[in-house]
RNA sequence: GGGCGAAUAGCUCAGUUGGUUCAGAGCACUUGGUUUACACCCAAGGGGUCGGGGGUUCGAAUCCCUCUUCGCCCA
């Protein structure tokens, strides 16, 4: 017994067991052609939000489309460790648990952070299995399990060989809660509403004062000189002087750079080299003092000489009553400034002077940005190699260290004597140190402190997934290698694609990826990005059960433009759950009629002609959307096919009358039918589409739907499908004609054909028969007089309506088609009236205005007839 | 401050090489409908100076200039 109602949660899990039970999902290297996708791998630390439902289901919708086309797909999932953020999580947790990071070791530490990996790392895999991902979950992978881990050590080791890494001293972003080093792009600049003070340094050896303007007082006990620009005559009187540091009474040189904006503030720039980034570079330049005034922690230390122990926002506040106190505190002014947050503690960023290991990125960036130029690896939008390459041609070295535990320890071991050797493995290590001096232990080796940036791990995923970058001859790297497809958000075009390539090229030398297909962000209806905290972002397990996987799918996709960011609201997966009711609804029609032996009416036949072709078509449509990556304009386009073209014109065309059976060669013929449309629309709706095709028919053991070939696609005759495209709007049109008149759809009408009755095929009126209960056509030359007339291309109909018909409505009606078609002749006339048209047009447009001119001529010419008929 | 992009129906957006089907789709809205698959439905309908101005062209939503507004990235 087939449900009134299709139940998602019970057939979901359903086949997804089934699928996975058969192995379905699974891929060897074989003889066809691979066709690979490798996940953005989620945040350990993270669930499954609204931005991964849209990513992965169009991942799943790729993958099993390439199933389906021969294919081998493979889809690899996996987990990112996330360093920064999960020892975030781990250290918060520990502390509600009253422990300090600080008094474990580090193999403790790391004892808690493997427990919470295992704990979080699988909930967001089998989430995506609620969705219906296709993944083959035996190639799961972890960006730090031994593979990747080896992967990322080896290249870190070679990159150091080729003298790609190197550590160095610089201005690096800080972040004072994680204590550690983040790069320039997890940096989040803010604009904030804060002060801007003035305050006065005394000259040296002099009554006067310089006065200079500052967004942060706190650092002025970090300050080595004041700048002014040599142009500015304000402050020619100054070269050479000193001034003293308020407070400290420290004596610090004037100096004069074209550096200082003199238009900003007071035009006289103090100069902290230690916390300015660009303080720092006028720093070396004038080979000034750097005094360091924070702790790693963001308080002050004793370098300060003032405030110890405080926090920097506090000194920020209690520093102004003492410079007040004092009298140097001039003013204090409102101003708008950009302040840099850390992405994932959300603190101020201390720019902050330390020893960090580097990567240079000059040669990786020149061959990944020529690649994404000559199209190589192919961005979906286009417009995104814009933005690639401005990042590529701006491009600074890549700060790889992170002063955390939780990570790939850097492979780095110093010596006593302050050198270092960099080697894969203790043991290694400890054989290059004995070459420098033979008397050295392992005891005296001491490994790097540090752990490297997430992302040196993620860049190798593409290769690191198939053991190609410990093996690079395996058989799995060059077979899958280089994959077909990455999808992933536009946000992390720098963080992750551009490196991905970098590191393709630079290992492997080939790309990663044939093509990037970056989506939008999900967002609530007021453009607000979903976050936890806002809380405006559904959970994505209560949609699915409230609409169904194939629901929440399809609704992720009608609005979805590449690259566009998607507003998300309650009603796109509510659209969809409303699609699988209509397909499910369809299959319920059918499934219950009765077969019988009897003979095909005309229009049955007529109608799977069409059906047939019509199909043909939108997979046409279909397979140019799918490569040019337009994968919701795909599904539209299956949508109306199935919705419209099924089952509003093809199930009405051939339903037999009430409580009647169906012939036994139409009945075939649409079960053929409907299971072409359902493989066709698998790769979108995997559920819903498996359920009814195991319903269709009796199915062998291993028969399903996923793992099917697409329908082949059959030959079009354009013209049939123009005429049957005529007949939907002699029908409609009828339709209208009975809602004007207020004629219920029992009452049979005859319609009449004027003129030239060839123009539509003879069996397409069994089509309008059928649905606009017409019980006879009439090819005339004239219409009735007391006939409802109309145009359909150029063909006139007209329905005899005897007393029904309302003169004066019908020849309204008519004037004003008259008033239009002599007006849209007028406009024709006008183009072909214009010689320069006639001469410098393509002739193909010309003789389309012809045409146009002539079809306005004939339908002017018999509607100024019928209106005179009526007039009579 | 530098760069990129966008502005088309009430909303979200397509519109590919300037020319047929160029002013479209989905949703929303209005009207009518218990035609036994479906009201999670069916049928029909209204609605736009294509942000403003200028230019190129026989012809511009489309190409160029300019202004306005907005978004994103980077500093």
């Amino acid at each position: 017994m087939i449900p009134t109602q299709f139940n998602p949660a019970e057939v979901e899990s359903k086949w997804y067991k089934y699928w996975m039970d058969k192995g379905f999902f699974h891929s060897e290297p074989d003889e066809r052609e691979p066709y690979t996708i490798v996940i953005p791998p989620p945040n350990v630390t993270g669930v499954l939000h609204m931005g991964h439902m849209l990513n992965n289901t169009i991942q799943d919708i790729l993958i099993r489309r390439a199933r389906m086309t021969g294919k081998n797909a493979c889809w690899v999932p996996g987990t990112d460790h996330a360093s920064i953020a999960t020892e975030a999580k781990v250290v918060n947790k520990l502390k509600s648990e009253g422990i300090d990071k600080y008094d474990l070791s580090r193999e403790d530490f790391l004892g808690h952070a493997w427990d919470w990996t295992e704990k979080h790392g699988g909930i967001i895999l089998e989430q995506l299995k609620r969705l219906g991902a296709s993944c083959d979950w035996d190639r799961t992978c972890f960006t730090m399990d031994e593979e990747r881990s080896e992967s990322v050590i080896k290249v870190f080791c070679d990159l150091y060989e080729q003298g790609l890494i190197y550590r160095g001293v610089r201005m690096v972003n800080w972040d004072p809660s994680a204590k550690t080093a983040v790069s320039d792009e997890e940096v989040i600049h803010k604009e904030e509403q804060s002060k801007l003070y003035y305050l006065n340094y005394q000259i040296e050896g002099e009554e006067g004062y310089v006065t200079i303007a500052t967004t942060r007082p706190e650092t002025i006990l970090g300050d080595t000189a004041v700048c002014v620009n040599p142009n500015d005559e304000r402050f020619t009187h100054l070269k050479g002087k000193r001034v003293i540091v308020p407070l400290v009474n420290r004596s610090i040189p004037i100096i004069q750079d074209e550096y200082v904006d003199m238009e900003f503030g007071t035009g006289c720039l103090k100069i902290t080299p230690a916390h300015d980034i660009h303080d720092y570079e006028i720093g070396m330049k004038y080979n000034l003092e750097v005094i360091d005034i924070f702790n790693d922690d963001g308080t002050i230390n004793e370098k300060a000489g003032l405030f110890v122990g405080e926090d920097r926002f506090e000194t920020r506040k209690s520093i102004l009553p003492e410079l007040e106190k004092a009298g140097n505190l001039v003013k204090i002014e409102d101003y708008t400034n950009k302040v840099g947050y850390s992405e994932r503690t959300d603190v101020v960023i201390e720019p902050k002077l330390s020893a960090q290991w580097f990567l240079k990125m000059e040669h990786l960036a020149a061959e990944a940005l020529a690649n994404v130029e000559n199209d190589e690896v192919e961005f979906h939008p286009k417009k995104f190699k814009n933005v690639y390459r401005h990042w590529m041609e701006n491009i600074k070295d890549w700060c790889i260290s992170r002063q955390l535990w939780w990570g790939h320890r850097i492979p780095v071991y110093y010596l006593p004597d302050g050198s270092f050797v960099v080697a894969a493995s203790d043991e290694e290590a400890l054989a290059k140190a004995q070459e420098k001096d033979s008397a050295l232990t392992a005891e005296d080796l001491r490994q790097d402190e540090d752990v490297l940036d997430t992302w040196a791990s993620s860049w190798l995923w593409p290769m690191s997934v198939f053991g190609g970058v410990t093996d690079p001859n395996n058989e799995e790297i060059n077979y899958y290698y280089p994959t077909n497809d990455l999808v992933t958000g536009h946000d992390i075009i720098f963080f992750w694609v551009a490196r991905m390539i970098m590191a393709g090229y630079q290992t492997r030398e080939e790309k990663p990826f044939k093509n990037v297909y970056f989506t939008g962000m999900v967002r609530d209806k007021q453009r607000r990005k979903m976050s936890k905290s806002l809380g405006n972002s559904p959970d994505p397990l209560d949609l699915i059960a409230k609409y169904g996987a194939d629901g929440v799918r399809t609704g992720m996709l009608f609005c979805s433009p590449a690259g566009g960011d998607l507003l998300f609201d309650e009603s796109l997966p509510e659209q969809g759950r409303n699609f699988t009711s209509k397909i499910w609804n369809a299959f319920r029609l059918v499934q219950g009629w009765e077969v019988a032996d009897i003979a095909q009416p005309e229009s049955a036949k007529v109608a799977i002609k069409w059906l047939e072709q019509r199909i043909a078509k939108s997979q046409t449509i279909i397979n140019d959307h799918f490569d040019k990556f337009r994968i919701s304009d795909a599904l539209m386009e299956i949508y109306t096919l199935m919705r419209d073209e099924f089952s509003s014109w093809y199930l009405e065309s051939i339903k037999p009358g009430y409580q009647q059976p169906i012939d036994k060669v139409t009945y075939e013929a649409t079960l053929e039918l409907f299971e072409k449309l359902l493989k066709v629309l698998h790769p979108f709706m995997p559920f819903i589409t498996e359920e009814i095709y195991q319903l269709l028919k009796e199915r062998a053991e291993d028969d399903s739907i996923m793992v099917a070939q697409q329908p082949e696609i059959i030959a079009i005759d354009e013209d049939f499908l123009r005429l049957f495209e005529e007949a939907k709007d002699v029908t409609a049109a009828i339709r209208n004609i009975r809602q004007d008149k207020n004629i219920a759809f029992k009452e049979a009408l005859s319609l009449q054909v004027i003129g030239d009755a060839t123009k539509i095929n003879q069996s397409c009126y069994t089509i309008i028969s059928k649905l606009a209960n017409i019980e006879q056509v009439d090819f005339v030359k004239e219409a009735d007089t007391s006939a409802a007339s109309f145009l359909v291309k150029t063909t006139e109909y007209a329905i005899p309506l005897g007393d029904m018909i309302n003169v004066e409505e019908e020849l309204a009606k008519m004037e004003e088609e008259l008033k239009y078609q002599e007006g849209f002749l007028k406009s024709v006339m006008g183009k072909l009236s214009n010689e320069r048209f006639v001469n410098n047009a393509p002739e193909k447009v010309v003789a389309i205005e012809r045409q146009k001119q002539a079809d306005a001529e004939s339908k002017i010419a018999s509607l100024k007839e019928a209106i005179e008929k009526l007039k009579r």
